[in-house]
DNA sequence: CGCAGATTTCAGAGATCTCTGAAAGTTTAG
DNA sequence: CTAAACTTTCAGAGATCTCTGAAATCTGCG
């Protein structure tokens, strides 16, 4: 078994989006795969790669709720699935990126005064960003109330 | 002259967000310097780079349309300075990645069949993505319409 | 308790990316 | 047109990141 051609492309473009080459195969191969779940056995088979790199990707992708570990009971081996909200969450993560901005622009404004040219610069970078701090949430809710509500 | 502590903490901000080391720093000295605009030569100074790297981050930060070259009269060198809606922008350059998901997504489900476990697994991702690809422009501009009617 | 199968860790090889500095190119004043 | 000031390009050094594979660890069955 092997990575489909559009499976590939797909952890390409994950891969541009920031997250590491191996991990967005082993999630690309979880999401393009007809069984209910994979072991980290069918992951290291179908992406090609060391147990090592698919252990370090499954943790990976635990740790930012992108997939989980499915009990299998009377299976020694680990099971594992895509998350439901999966690409919400993904998005929420981004979230703390838009929060850092906020932050280190307030620095900048305690640092170098808000009246002088930096300043109000930096005013306009921290104000642009506390308005998609409060509205990505509320965008992401929303969508997950749409798909609920089906 | 040299980069503050604040600006090189924005820097790294960007950095994390996938922004170059060096072409962050440049961005970082064009929004905390106090001056209207800075030359490639101030920005060498600050930044403690060469001259090289300048000129690559200036061009980058041209071409995804944070900063711009302002017209002269007089001088020899080249000045520039951050342009207006500079993050807005840099928000819907991330938008081009939105698209880019979407579509993956669409080619897998052509590649799978919608009706496979994996289609409809790709089938929540690309109305995700097709969700935040009409929603975040709408975001964006209100943000603009709302600065601009201050 | 001991073994077999499965997973995790980690050091080092290899690949990739970034930065520098010098040479080439460009622009404007004279 | 020439020269001086400034900018861009680019090859290679150095730094950083990623992946592998083998050893160590873990898990649960007999």
């Amino acid at each position: 078994m092997v990575l489909s051609e559009p499976a590939e492309r797909l952890a390409l473009a994950l891969t541009e989006g920031g997250m590491q080459r191996m991990t967005a195969r082993v999630l690309a191969a979880l999401l393009f795969t007809d069984q209910e779940t994979m072991t980290a056995g069918d992951l290291a088979e179908t992406v090609g790669t060391s147990s090592g790199s698919v252990s370090a990707a499954v943790k990976s992708l635990t740790g930012v709720g992108l997939i989980e570990r499915v009990p299998a009971p009377g299976s020694r081996r680990e099971h594992f699935r895509m998350r439901e909200y999966a690409w919400a969450t993904l998005m929420s993560g981004q979230n703390r990126l838009v929060k850092l901005m906020m932050d280190v622009a307030d620095q900048g404004i305690a640092a170098a005064g808000a009246d002088t040219p930096g300043g109000r610069r930096l005013t306009e970078m921290r104000d642009f960003y506390a308005y998609l701090w409060q509205r990505l949430p509320e965008l992401i809710d929303n969508w997950k109330a749409a798909r609920a509500g089906r």
